[in-house]
RNA sequence: GGCGGCAUAGCCAAGUGGUAAGGCAGAGCUCUGCAAAAGCUCCAUUCCCCAGUUCGAAUCUGGGUGCCGCCUCCA
């Protein structure tokens, strides 16, 4: 198939490049995952749901995904969480790495095809790190090892920091036992009480960094196409990632770096540590996923995005007149009124439609500009509200045409768009079905308070009727209207 | 102190050299038995401030001001 050309913002370089794969059709991709020692909050969803339209959106323009998104299930805060509950250190990160997951899921979001945890590739890291003191870029100290970053003249070339300027300023003491202040941990001596692997520097285990190095090598290769993750692990973490992957390997590591922006709550970045956080589980009990992504994506995903208690409410009127022009497409395809033939009107309203088309998947290569392709969106919104609502005759190709675009873009690649409800073997739709038939028949024979009265007790059920050119429609009211009554 | 980013209408927001998308709110109108929905029209001579480059700047350069992120665990 023909492929747009993508455009793709590269933290490495600051610009904007062209995407060109790896490998001809297959693209890898790793996102880093979280620390499993707390809930998942929105901040997390964002990049989910980010990565999320990424794939769906590179899958619709015919390349193949290959997606992993670690777990660093071994680390400090787990630790110390566990000890306070009194429970091992992998049943805790176990139970937040199934909260994670079923939150993704409630969003939407298609799982990767791989979930890496830290304490399943332990081999793996040794091997790493064993294979960095080899190399001459990492050394041994009392049962630590670090990484030595004097050793590689890159470093700091991601997040643009000079090697001589990054301690200064700096908070936290440094470990006596480092050769160079700047230097990290790629494994750490055990303290008392804390899980350890067995290592040839004695037990211990990974710091902080080293797993998705190891990870993301073994599953993706030395180099690979996309990173991903916060504009908060530009430094240090994936600064370290790519000293480490380099010194070990002697390759470049990801081809592009794709970091989002951060999610505020007042002004200040929503995070576990602040404890100022909106949990994914809570937010998805109150509001639709698709409006939860609607909200996401309205802005672009390299921008801070602001949440507030109110914000999604406010969203919904908009995101609402996206779902009403969908469900009324999906009436009108069915309605007997409609015809097949294509006038010379239709077929410029089937033009516009088509380069309302072109628009979006130009505005989604354009690195992923999601919030301009809802915009184009709205355009199709207006365009088919428009045609449909005016007095000639409404062609079903054009609906069709019109509906295929919101199908693909609207509801298959950014997933904001509500797929029809299925009611199933429910009795509601036949029987709100023939209610309102015969609350037309009042209508023709100008019974209006009888109908009215059916309609306003409707209303006071939570089902909204709406009298149409094209017959009476119904539609439970409010944003959290359930698919089954 | 170092590094990076942002500043566009009442609010949200796209736009990175060619004369300001889109949404919400607001005003008027059309359709309708009524209601709702929808549509149409209007709503930034202007993009934080100052200087510069250019035929041309919201977009590039320099200098301010303000806010945010990272340098400590973070998506």
């Amino acid at each position: 198939m023909e492929r747009t050309t993508i455009r793709v913002y590269n933290t490495m370089t600051r610009q904007k490049e062209e995407f060109v794969p790896r490998n001809d059709n297959r693209v890898g991709i790793y996102v880093c995952g979280v620390t499993p020692y707390s809930h998942t909050h929105l901040g997390h969803a964002r990049p989910n749901v980010i990565w999320d339209v990424i794939k769906k959106f590179l899958r619709s323009q015919g390349y193949e995904t290959f997606h992993v998104q670690n777990f660093t299930d071994v680390d400090d805060k787990i630790i110390a969480r566990a000890n306070e509950e009194g429970i091992p250190a992998l049943e805790l990160s176990r139970r937040f790495i199934q909260e994670y997951l079923d939150s993704m899921d409630a969003l939407g979001v298609e799982r990767a095809d791989l979930y890496p945890k830290v304490s399943e590739h332990i081999s793996d890291i040794i091997a790493m790190v064993e294979q960095l003191i080899a190399n001459g870029h990492a050394y041994e100290v009392d049962g630590n090892v670090f990484f030595s970053v004097s050793s590689f003249p890159e470093y700091g070339k991601l997040s643009n920091q000079k090697r001589d300027e990054l301690l200064e300023g700096t908070r936290f003491e440094v470990d006596p036992s480092k050769r160079d202040a700047a230097d990290f941990a790629l494994w750490k001596k055990a303290k008392p009480g804390e899980p350890a692997w067995d290592s040839p520097w004695g037990p211990g285990r990974p710091g902080w960094h080293i797993e998705c190095s190891a990870m993301s090598h073994k599953y993706l290769g030395c180099e690979f196409d996309f990173h991903g993750g916060g504009s908060d692990l530009v430094f240090p973490h994936h600064e370290n990632e790519i000293a480490q992957s380099e010194a070990a390997t002697g390759e470049t590591s990801a081809r592009y770096w794709v970091h989002n922006g951060m999610l505020n709550l007042q002004d200040t970045k929503m995070s576990k540590s602040l404890g100022n956080f909106v949990t994914v589980q809570d937010l998805t009990k109150r509001y639709p996923k698709e409006l939860i992504r609607f909200y996401l994506l309205s802005t672009h995903y390299r921008s801070e995005l602001e949440y507030y208690e109110g914000k999604l409410d406010e969203m919904a009127r908009g995101w609402n007149r996206l779902n009403e022009a969908v469900v009324n497409l999906q009436s009108l395809i069915g309605a007997p009124s409609v015809t097949c033939e294509v006038s010379a009107e239709d077929e410029k309203v089937l033009g516009r439609i088509n380069e309302i088309e072109e628009s979006i998947v130009e505005a989604l290569a354009d690195d992923f500009n999601t919030a301009q392709a809802i915009g184009h969106l709205f355009d199709l919104t207006r365009e088919i509200n428009s045609y449909s609502s005016g007095s000639e005759k409404i062609s079903r190709p054009v609906l069709e045409r019109a509906m295929t675009v919101f199908q693909e873009y609207g509801i298959n690649v950014l997933g904001i768009v509500r797929e029809r409800e299925v009611q199933g073997e429910s009795l509601v739709e036949p029987l709100l079905d023939l209610i309102l038939e015969v609350r037309q028949e009042l209508r023709m024979k100008k019974e209006f308070s009888l109908a009215d009265k059916l309609r306003d007790r409707l209303g006071e059920l939570g089902i909204v009727v709406e009298d149409t050119p094209h017959g009476a429609r119904w539609k439970l009211e409010g944003v959290n209207r359930d698919a089954h009554i």
